[in-house]
DNA sequence: TATTGTTATACTCTATAACTATA
DNA sequence: TATAGTTATAGAGTATAACAATA
């Protein structure tokens, strides 16, 4: 067996762990030929009905150039509306076929962080999401 | 202030903070020309040297196909020497301009990973690695 | 002047397929 | 037959620059 002598780096560990969860959870989503970073715009559409494109971009520390063809592919397919609110803002939300989506990949979602979180220890699992947000910290502005 | 109804979701977390985290190293690296892909095959091959080529992908999760230039472009510059052991199998190796930029890399790393323990609070530090390891789990052949 | 959206473009990392050569 | 290395290629995701239009 080979051994991993990078296996102690926090970063590193962290980096993988990242890999390993988003490789699983596209494979989910391949179901519904759906990207982890096109569901996180659903889900967010599907609470936050009404932000602005570049709004959504912030919040999910996309760029405003990588936003547009990301739009504009759900779009494409139906599942998500751009409605004009001044000049220069168009507000996004989910069409109904979009909706009907959203119960299912929230559905799949919510399957797939359970299965996350039963990877961990029980008794560590309390301890997941605070030292996840103080890892991510908050500089990381998407400019 | 937009909060991110996301938040609450392990998974999109951890991708988060690992994004975040990579940025904060890729930056730090910047000062040597080196990406974090680059600098994790350095240190390996730096604690574990005279491995293969395809071992290492295996090690770091990289597919035999992206090793290949990879390695090629630290021959290049001159860090990496490739060595034939049998016919199809080719040893891995730092030149001394390779061992010279290990020591750097080590303390930039090291410097890194301090950064990155220090923005959990204390009192969780001692489960980090523990929630990380369980989360990378063990299952992801790079084939 | 700053912001929004868009296009074009480039880079990194990852993925598969196909090929040669070797064990 | 399975493995090692390579090449070509494609797809995500991200980055910057430049532009038009608007606040």
């Amino acid at each position: 067996m080979m051994t991993d002598p990078l296996i102690h780096l926090p970063g590193y560990v962290l980096r993988r762990a990242s890999i390993a969860t988003m490789k699983r959870l596209n494979d989910h989503l391949g179901a519904f030929d759906l990207r982890a970073t096109e569901a996180s715009l659903i889900l967010l559409i599907g609470s936050r009905g009404g932000l602005t494109q570049s709004e959504a971009g912030r919040i999910l520390g996309i760029k405003r150039a990588n936003m547009a063809p990301l739009t504009a592919k759900l779009e494409t397919r139906g599942l998500l509306a751009r409605r004009q609110i001044s000049g220069r803002s168009q507000e996004l939300s989910l069409t109904p076929s979009g909706e009907q989506l959203l119960v299912d990949v929230r559905a799949l979602i919510a399957q797939h962080e359970a299965e996350t979180m039963a990877r961990v220890p029980q008794e560590l699992r309390a301890f997941v999401m605070p030292i996840l947000l103080a890892l991510w910290g908050q500089d990381d502005s998407p400019a």
